[in-house]
RNA sequence: GCGAGGGUGGCGGAACUGGUAGACGCACUAGACUUAGGAUCUAGCGCCUUAUGGUGUGGGGGUUCGACUCCCCCCUCUCGCACCA
């Protein structure tokens, strides 16, 4: 307790966090049932992937998320709060390798030590519902859903051009590439055709951006991420016939209130039309050449920022249904084929690419919606004008305006049958299909005879081979298993082989929040009685890097699974919370910047309790948090200036004694700050999560505290002093859950604080009696005087005339106008 | 380019609906206790100035008795999206 060098005392973090932690675990304090008569709260963090040993990130996720936990249970909500592993993936593949091991083993070891270092955190988790999703009771209920999905036609299999990375050796969702790198390696993503399984998560476009209306418990800044991605549009999808030839071209545009200034047809340059067109034409050598190096340069340079515009003339030209005009066709680089049509109607004057090709290519700029006030003119326009209008050069739309045109231009082309009101997305079909060992298997068996069978859900699992005992096969990929692939058709029972990718990574994470809520339930995937009790998640903790992947496959999940009957909810997480990263020297830590801090030599060296507060009291939750040793030295030695504190008062503090009526002087002073610190604490943690301020609400109360029981003459009543101390542990104890408790056991109660509600603030304990007004001449401070609380205006104003320096500053100027602002101050204008 | 969020002491950060700018902590300075102190305690700490006073929340303008807070213009940083027709 006492340090053989030093008079100072310092408290015993190591031997007090081991004591409550294995009290809280062999009591199991923190596991839950659910109990209709409660009000449930569900408080969760984004499980982490077991990649050995845990990091500052963890470390600041998981002690807000605890706090949050711990703080509801003192307000009487039945609280669940699990943890578990997100367990498949490359990571463990990759280390298996190297160390000529099975991932299993690789990954169990991780989560084993990992959790350890949780459970040295003092988070105060249910871990008797653990879950790890690399195990076969998990995936197992995976696979399943993923047949049912199938069975409703929200899964399909294709054969696209994917996203390939060739350092993971596999394919990539859309989601996952990043700037046209792999999202966990950073490698140049390749484009690679192959036969892959899909989620219809287009289905649900409409429903997962209609819904991020509701909600308004997520940041601003999320709900607009998932916005863009999902990338909705509407407009005219309209068909151009090719003159002199029977084919079609069909356009989609936003804009079909300009499609009069429409002067040429932009083709992507993988359009099927392309070749078609050109094919046996003087043309064809050019444009093809042109073709093959738009394409492949893509592939190469798709991080490369705005290339120049470029395209080439087919020679041919088709006819705007409207106008009956015919319009050269060109190949150009800047226009998708995965988006819309993959053709585009070009209107130069209204639109900035159009603009530029057409200025290159000197084709015709037309205006057709003229902006009130302004005149247009195609030849000398120097950029292309976007803003409404009215129509002219439009046949029987002219004069009309572009808003009330653009949709009488769209039910023109419907009647008379050459388009029609068209919504686009941006948002793709989920691929999951991965070429990995480490995966659930996906659980398909191609029959040469019955084609594609889904193993029946009685023969679920398709359980990835656990033989970690055969060095052979330790981490072959699962086509190169025959004893995998090798079964047998269960529809004719001829032989037949399974498929042998394994999904994405990302399905496991689409759905352990629901799983958490019954994780052994065996008869399938969701105990709705549970589910029902427990969802949706309450709070929801996380890193803001998956605002899109991880976000928006859990709501997509959550909207299949109602589907499904499983759940009834349509949205996962009510509230969100998008914690920051923990930065060192201004920078993200990483082993190549050599900035990295290690929590486990942080917790050994200054306590958990220590490194909790610190990184709840650096910065507000959502903002980044930079880490400084100096700062944790701060937070150490708070706790100990308390721990010392009690020691010294423990007389005191032991003498329970009956409260007194009569609270007076020093005592007063203390009851009352004691009370507007409950208040704002409350409001700190009940606003936002604003831990920083809440903690620097109790460190001034404490301040205080110390400050005025020092004086002898008005020493503080001994009702006082505890109640005060008393108040300080449970406003702390979330944060600090094993010194809180050890400080109250100290304080002489007999009950663990945990089972303690949260204190209630007394709104006339916290009033004040005297109020110190601010006396200001022309809106600047001159003075400032202690008052009386129920003083009125008329008076103030007296007071403020009469001071001193206040009258200095009047000296013989005339007061013009007295502005009193109650209870704050007095503003004198001269 | 589009979208979102920022810019306050040496540093991390406070400041409710406009009303004491810089709470709390770190660092720093001086002192106390000490064989010693990187322990602890006391005091100080935006900048200029001798106290008085002046000045100050990225820059400029405005509204107001009064602006970190509201309005306009500009600069800058971070993040996300980026030829989406």
């Amino acid at each position: 307790m006492s340090d053989n060098n030093s008079n100072t005392m310092w408290y015993d973090f190591k031997d007090i966090e081991a004591k409550w932690q294995s009290k809280w675990e062999n009591e199991k304090v923190y596991s839950v049932t659910e109990d209709s008569s409660r009000k449930k709260y569900y408080v969760l963090e984004m499980f982490p992937y077991p990649s050995g040993r845990i990091h500052m990130g963890h470390v600041r996720n998981y002690s807000i998320g605890d706090v949050v936990a711990r703080y509801k249970r003192m307000r009487g909500f039945n609280v669940l709060h699990p943890m578990g592993w997100d367990a498949f993936g490359l990571p463990a593949e990759n280390a298996a390798i190297k160390n000529n091991t099975h991932p299993a083993k690789w990954t169990y070891q991780s989560i084993e030590y990992m959790r350890n270092q949780l459970k040295q955190l003092g988070l105060s988790y249910d871990w008797d519902r653990e879950i790890a999703t690399c195990h076969e009771k998990y995936y197992h209920w995976e696979q399943f859903l993923f047949l049912e999905m199938y069975q409703k036609g929200l899964v399909y299999q294709k054969v696209t051009k994917v996203n390939w990375c060739e350092s993971c050796q596999t394919v990539l969702a859309n989601e996952q590439v990043i700037e046209g790198a792999c999202w966990r390696c950073d490698q140049q993503v390749m484009m690679r055709e192959m036969n892959g399984w899909f989620f219809k998560i287009t289905h649900y476009a409409e429903e997962l951006l209609a819904d991020l209306e509701s909600l308004s418990g997520w940041p601003e800044k999320v709900l607009t991420m998932q916005r863009n991605w999902i990338g909705k549009s509407t407009g005219l999808n309209c068909t151009f016939k090719v003159a002199d030839s029977s084919e079609n071209i069909a356009i989609f545009t936003t804009r079909p209130d300009t499609i009069f200034g429409v002067t040429f047809l932009s083709l992507a340059p993988e359009h099927p039309l392309v070749h078609k067109l050109v094919a046996g034409t003087e043309k064809e050598e050019d444009v093809m050449r042109f073709v093959d190096k738009v394409t492949s340069l893509r592939k190469v340079n798709s991080r490369e920022e705005e290339p120049v515009k470029e395209g080439i003339f087919t020679g041919k030209y088709c006819v705007n249904p409207f106008n009956n005009e015919k319009v050269p066709i060109y190949v150009a680089n800047f226009v998708l084929m995965e988006y819309g049509t993959g053709a585009v109607m070009a209107v130069p004057a209204h639109d900035q690419r159009d603009f530029e090709f057409a200025r290159k290519y000197s084709l015709e700029i037309r205006p057709v919606i003229i902006p009130e006030g302004i005149t247009l003119d195609g030849s000398t326009m120097e950029q292309a004008s976007s803003v409404p209008g009215t129509l002219v050069n439009s046949g029987q739309f002219n004069s009309m305006h572009s808003d009330d045109a653009l949709n009488a231009i769209i039910e023109h082309a419907r009647s008379r049958g050459f388009g029609a009101a068209q919504t686009t997305y941006k948002l793709r079909d989920w691929g999951i299909s991965r070429q990995r060992f480490w995966g659930a298997p996906i659980p398909i068996i191609y029959c040469d005879k019955c084609g594609v069978v889904p193993v029946p859900a009685e023969d679920l699992p398709v359980i990835l081979p656990w033989d970690t005992d055969t060095p052979s096969e330790k981490c072959v990929p699962l086509h190169m298993r025959p004893s995998f692939i090798e079964t047998t058709c269960p529809t004719c029972n001829d032989p037949a082989r399974r498929e042998t990718d394994t999904m994405d990574t990302f399905v496991e994470s689409s759905w352990y929040f629901a799983r958490y809520t019954c994780p052994s339930f065996n008869k399938g995937p969701l105990d709705k009685e549970k589910t029902s009790y427990w969802l949706g998640v309450d709070q929801y903790i996380g890193g803001v890097e998956h605002a899109i992947l991880h976000l928006l496959y859990s709501r997509f999940f959550t909207k299949v699974l109602r589907d499904l009957g499983y759940l009834d909810i349509s949205e996962p997480f009510t509230n969100l919370l998008t914690q920051g990263m923990v930065i060192k020297d201004g920078a993200k830590m990483s082993k190549s910047k050599g900035n990295v801090i290690d929590p486990h030599n942080l917790i050994n060296e200054f306590g958990a309790d220590t490194v909790r507060l610190f990184s709840l009291f650096a910065a507000p939750p959502e903002k980044d948090l930079e880490w400084s040793s100096q700062g944790v030295e701060g937070a150490s030695r708070f706790l100990n200036r308390v721990f010392r504190f009690i020691e010294a008062n423990s007389m005191q503090l032991l003498e329970r004694t009956e409260r007194q009526t009569e609270i007076t002087g020093n005592s007063r002073e203390l009851h009352r700050k004691c009370h507007q610190t409950i208040k704002k604490v409350t409001l700190d943690i009940e606003n936002n999560f604003h831990f920083n301020t809440a903690i620097s609400a109790i460190m001034e109360l404490f301040n205080a505290m110390s400050s005025l029981s020092g004086n002898a003459e008005n020493s503080i009543q001994n009702s006082v002093l505890q109640e005060t101390v008393d108040t300080i542990l449970l406003l702390l104890s979330p944060m600090v859950p094993h010194f809180a408790a050890e400080m109250w056991e100290k304080c002489g109660h007999t009950d663990s604080i945990e089972k303690r509600d949260w204190p209630q603030y007394d709104e006339d304990a916290a009033r004040e009696e005297l109020l110190t007004i601010v006396l200001q001449v022309n809106g600047k401070v001159r003075s400032r005087v202690e008052v009386q609380a129920d003083t009125d205006d008329e008076q103030l104003k007296e007071i403020a005339l009469s001071d001193d320096k206040i009258a200095r500053f009047i000296n013989d100027s005339t007061v013009k106008k007295i502005i009193v602002v109650q209870k704050k101050l007095v503003n004198i204008v001269i």
